[in-house]
Parts: C-alpha cells; structure tokens; sequence
DNA sequence: CAGCATCCTGTGCGATACTG
DNA sequence: CAGTATCGCACAGGATGCTG
C-alpha cells in the first residue's frame, strides 16, 4: 500500500501557525499546563528572556483564541490567574508526538535533561 | 496520578521552533510529502505566494537539517528533485495530531475543503 | 501586582532583476 | 530551470517607564 505519500492538509492550521509558531507560543501554553494556573509574575521570571509587553500580547492573543482563561481577583494587591481551556490543554497534548519526534536524532533516542515527556 | 497537569519539557523542540515556526515552513514539508519529489518551481507554483528567495532559504536549512534531501541531474535544462529525509517524513507525521486539534473547535469538528488528513 | 505606552532593533519575507 | 542578489517594509519582540 501507499503509506508513504498520504496526502495531507495543512490548511486547518491556517491561523494557529500565527500563534504557536512565534517564539512564546508554545512555551507560554506548556508552562501554564505544567503547572495548571500561574500568574502573570510567575509566568514572567518562569519563562527567563521573556518581555513584560510581549508576555501580555501573548497572553492576550491567547484569550481571544480562546485557548487559556483568566481569571481575576478583586484584591489587594490584584491578583491575576491563568489556565488552559480545554481547548488549550488540547493543543497541549497534541504536541507530544512532535516532541517525541524532536528527541530522535537519527537512530537513537536523546535523553532530556528535564524531566521530559509522559510514557 | 493526575492525567491532567502532567509536566512535559519543551527544549527538545530548542531549534525546531526557529524551522518549523517560520510562516511557510511545515507548508514547504507537507508539500514535498504530499507529491514524494518536488522540483523547485513545482513547489514555487504549488505554494502561492511564496518568493523564489524564501523557498531557496527555507530549502538550504531543511537540507542542513536534514530534513529534506535534493537530487541534482546534470541535464540542459537543470533539474532538481526534493523529497522527504526519513526524518522530514517523520516531522509530517508528527504534526497530525496538531491537524486533528486544529480541526476541532469548540466541540465539534470542521470538515476541510481538501481531501484533509488521513483516517 | 498586573499590565499598557513608547521607542528601537533585528529579520522574515515579498518583489524584482539577473546569472549559470 | 534553478536558483542568487538587492532592496525595502512590516512586524515580532526587547527595554524601559508609567499607571490603576
């Protein structure tokens, strides 16, 4: 059979490559995922290099996608936490075959020094 | 444990991101895995909108990422064929997953115009 | 604390013309 | 045909300072 040219279509990832192909996209979706909610602080000295501005933009762009939520308290200080949607958690999953992929360099598999992958 | 939060460590995708990330990246692999071989102004027509430069860039780092292999034919007119390194057709495989997500909004499932990902 | 406003730089990428 | 060379622009994103 012709397993080896099943045609493909790229054109669902029409407005997704715009947000998860910048520099954060993914790292910002993850690190929220990894921890279940986060703060806008917390995100920022998580994610070491990241800009206040950018970090925003970012998670503002997210919220209209639809991907994390956000919920806020009235306090003070104002308190501020982030979680994926199911929508998110979603694309967060969807990843882990890309990763796997990533950690295989030509015929062995690279070990993470992170604690890595689930299975 | 929980299924939900469970960690996953992104770095693997460390240079990926900056390949695959880039506006026609995964579109210049799928299309090379969609036909098996390519030659340079099949996939300069096939992919609208691209610009001579920006597929010969994108195609010197998918050779140095050994992504895709080229096939040069000493012939008056020059040819040259492109297709998918074991590793490329790995990455297109990969990215199903992030297709399916991709195809799922909200709770139900778009259909693609195109004959769309496979099973 | 959680952000926006502003400025500035790098560069991805398109358009076009030219070469082997 | 298969690219390269050159130019130019739009925009991601860093740095910094200010505000509710």
């Amino acid at each position: 059979m012709k397993s080896q040219s099943n045609p493909i279509c790229l054109c669902p990832l029409d407005g997704v490559i715009d947000t998860i192909g910048k520099k954060w996209g993914l790292l910002i979706i993850n690190e929220i995922g990894n921890h279940g909610k986060l703060r806008y602080n917390e995100l920022l000295s998580e994610l070491k290099g990241i800009s206040p501005s950018t970090l925003a933009s970012m998670l503002k762009e997210f919220e209209k996608e639809k991907l994390v939520g956000k919920e806020i308290f009235r306090e003070i200080p104002p308190r501020v936490e982030y979680s994926l949607s199911t929508r998110g958690k979603g694309l967060r999953e969807a990843i882990v075959p890309l990763l796997k992929w990533a950690l295989k360099k030509g015929n062995y598999t690279v070990h993470c020094s992170c604690s890595l992958v689930k299975r």
